[in-house]
DNA sequence: ATCCTGTGCTATACCGATAAAGCAAGGATG
DNA sequence: CATCCTTGCTTTATCGGTATAGCACAGGAT
C-alpha cells in the first residue's frame, strides 16, 4: 500500500537538538544572520537535518508567503490540444523558463473553453501566482482579469490590457510578401483560417499591405477549413491561367501543406504553376519531399520569454503594460517558391 | 501593478453573520449534515459567501489535509521533449484523466535527465501527492520510489515494482509479424532504435517470435538512427535480391518513415521491392503520400489510465502490484505494405 | 551602581483551512 | 423532577512553516 512518506518537520529537528523551531528555521532558510544564530548551532542543525532526511513542506511554505511558486498555463482556443505541433514548442518553452525562474507549471489546456475559468480560479484559489494565457482577446474571462489585476501574461495572440509575448507577425508576413514579389509574383492569394486571433490578423494585414506597397494584386476567396482544399485549388483552376494568382499565401504550416498535398493530387505544378507559403517553421515530416517556404517562429522562446516576464511582475510587480515583446521572424526559403 | 487579489476568508464571513469559523467551514465543504447545521445558517451562510465572492483557498485545505490535488508528470528518457509526437497525446491524456479525477498536473519533462528527480522531490515536499512516470526502469530515482513506497505510476515503460499502464506491445509485435505473413513475405528484417524501454524491446520479442512461429525468417542489422538510412538502405541493396528481406518492421512510424523517405530517394518502390511497417499509429502529414501501414496505439487513454490509476492508489491505497494493464493495439494497413 | 549595546536565542501569533471534541438549550422520557 | 437525547452550534488543537517582537545575559561605558 502506497503512501507519502513519513514526513520530517522542523519540530522534529527542534526537538533533537533542544531548540526552538525558530531557531531551526532560521538556519534552514537562510535567514540564520538576520536572528544572530551562533555557528556552532546552525552547524548542529544542519546536520540533524541532513541526518534525518529534513525537506521543507512547500505547502506549509506557500501558505505563510501567500506563493506556491507554481505557474499556470491556460488556453482559450477552442480545439486547441497539446497535439497541435506548436503547442509542443510552446509547453517546451514554459517548462525552461519555469525552470529559470524555479517556479513549477501547471497546465490548465484541455480543449475545451472551461479551461481558462479554471485557471483562472487556480489564481484566486492561491492555487498557482500567475497564469500564462493563450487564447482569444475577448474571451468572458479576460475582463475580470483585467478588472482583479491579476498577473496574467498572454502568449501569441494579443490581449488589450495585458502584457502580451508574441511573435512579430508583422515582419513575418511582409518577409513573406517580399519573398514572393523577389520570385517575381504579381497577384497573391490569400488562405486564411479565421481563428479569433490577432496573430493571424496581424499575419494577413502585413502580407496585404506589404504586397500592396510592392504594387502586387492580392485576392482572399474566404477560409481554407481542412477537406475543403480540392474545392479551392478546383475554383483557382476555373480562372483563366493569364489572370490568376500565381501564389498562394497560408495562414500558417499546416493549411500550406493541406493545400500543397491537394495540388500534388490535382496535378498541379509547385511552384511552377502554383507557389505557396507557409507560416510558423515547425518541424515537418515532409523533408526531402515538400521543403515549404515558410517563416520560423521560436514558439519555444515566445514561451520562455513570457515566464520571465510574468516572474518580474510577480516579483517586482513591474506595471504590465510595459512588457509587449514580439520576438523576431525568419524566413525560410523552401523548394515551394 | 499587478496583485493577487484580496483575500475572503471563511473568519470574514463567520464575522459578518456573528457565526463561529466552523459553521461557515462546515456549510461550505459540505459537512453541514454531520456538524448539524440549520437549514436557514446554512442559507445565510451560502448568500454571505456568494455576495462577498468567497473561493476556499487551495493551499490551507492543502496543508490541512495532506493533499494537494496535483499530479505530477515525469520524464525519464533522456532527449524526450514535449515535441515528440506522442508525448502530445500523452499530454492531453493526462489532462483529460486529470479533470476526470479532479486533480491537476504539474509538469515535469524537461529534456534532461534531473527532472525525474525534481519530480520525486516534489512529492517528498509535499507538492504533488503522485506522480505519473515514464522513463527507464533503472532510472537511480526508481530505487528510492519503491522503497518509500511513494505513490507512483509508470507508463508506456514497465518499471519492476510499480504499478503500470502501458500499450498491449506484444499483441502489436504480433499483428505487424501476421500481416507481414498474409502479404507473403518470408524475410524480414527488424529496424531496432535501442532506447531503454521495455516497450521497444517487447515489441521486438514478439514481432521476432511471431514471425519464427510462422515460418519467415527475420534478421536485425543493428539501429537505424536519424542520418543512417541511405547506408542502411544501401547495404539492404547490396544483398542479392532473391535473399534479402522483403519487409522492414521499424520499431516506430518516425523511423519507418525515415526509412521510407530514403527508400524513396534511392528509387527503391515500397511496397513493391520493400514493405515497411511502423509502430504508435501518430497523426502524419504524408497523409495522401504515404500511408504507413503501423499498428495505433492510443497514447492518450493510456497516459488517462494512469491518472485512474494512481488516483485510486491515493484514495483507496489498493496495492499497486495488482495494476498492471495493457491497452489493446489495432493493426492500420496502408499502402507501404 | 546604572545604563546601554550587542549577542543568541525563544515566545507568540499567524497564514486559512479542517478534525474532533465540547457544550448549552429544549424536549422527551422515566 | 431528574435524566437523557437531540439539535445547533462553538472551542480548541493542528497542519508545517515564517514574521515579529521579546528576553536573558555578557561586557563596556558613564
Amino acid at each position: 500500500m502506497l503512501s507519502t512518506p513519513k514526513l520530517v518537520t522542523i519540530q522534529n529537528i527542534a526537538d533533537e537538538l533542544s531548540v526552538s523551531k525558530m531557531t531551526v528555521s532560521a538556519v534552514l532558510s537562510g535567514k540564520a544572520t538576520d536572528l544572530r544564530i551562533s555557528a556552532s548551532t546552525q552547524e548542529r542543525v544542519r546536520t540533524a537535518a541532513n541526518r534525518l532526511g529534513y525537506r521543507p513542506n512547500e505547502v506549509a511554505r506557500a501558505l505563510r508567503r501567500k506563493s506556491t511558486k507554481i505557474l499556470g498555463f491556460a488556453t482559450g482556443h477552442n480545439g486547441l490540444t497539446t497535439s497541435d505541433p506548436w503547442m509542443a514548442q510552446i509547453l517546451g518553452g514554459l517548462q525552461d523558463g519555469c525552470r529559470e525562474v524555479g517556479h513549477d507549471l501547471l497546465l490548465h489546456c484541455h480543449a475545451n473553453e472551461t479551461s481558462v475559468e479554471i485557471a483562472y480560479n487556480a489564481v484566486l484559489d492561491g492555487r498557482v501566482d500567475g497564469i500564462i494565457y493563450y487564447g482569444p482577446p475577448d474571451h468572458p474571462m479576460t475582463e475580470r482579469i483585467r478588472e482583479q489585476r491579476l498577473p496574467v501574461v498572454a502568449i501569441v495572440d494579443e490581449v488589450p490590457g495585458l502584457p502580451c509575448i508574441a511573435a512579430d507577425d508583422t515582419s513575418g508576413g511582409r518577409l513573406i510578401a517580399e519573398h514572393l514579389f523577389e520570385c517575381g509574383h504579381t497577384r497573391l492569394l490569400y488562405a486564411p483560417q479565421l481563428m479569433d486571433s490577432s496573430s493571424v490578423l496581424n499575419r494577413e494585414a502585413a502580407v496585404i499591405a506589404r504586397a500592396a506597397e510592392l504594387g502586387m494584386h492580392i485576392s482572399n476567396w474566404g477560409k481554407v477549413t481542412a477537406g475543403s482544399e480540392q474545392a479551392f485549388l478546383t475554383r483557382w483552376l476555373d480562372v483563366p491561367a493569364d489572370t490568376r494568382p500565381t501564389a498562394i499565401v497560408a495562414w500558417d504550416d499546416e493549411t500550406a501543406i493541406r493545400i500543397w498535398r491537394a495540388a500534388r493530387k490535382l496535378g498541379i505544378a509547385v511552384p511552377d504553376d502554383l507557389a505557396i507559403t507557409g507560416f510558423d517553421g515547425l518541424p515537418t515530416q515532409l523533408e526531402g519531399i515538400c521543403d515549404l517556404t515558410t517563416v520560423v517562429v521560436q514558439w519555444g522562446d515566445v514561451a520562455r520569454q513570457s515566464i520571465h516576464t510574468l516572474h518580474t511582475i510577480l516579483t517586482s510587480g513591474t506595471p504590465p503594460e510595459q512588457t509587449q515583446l514580439r520576438l523576431p521572424i525568419a524566413l525560410r526559403a523552401g523548394d515551394t517558391t
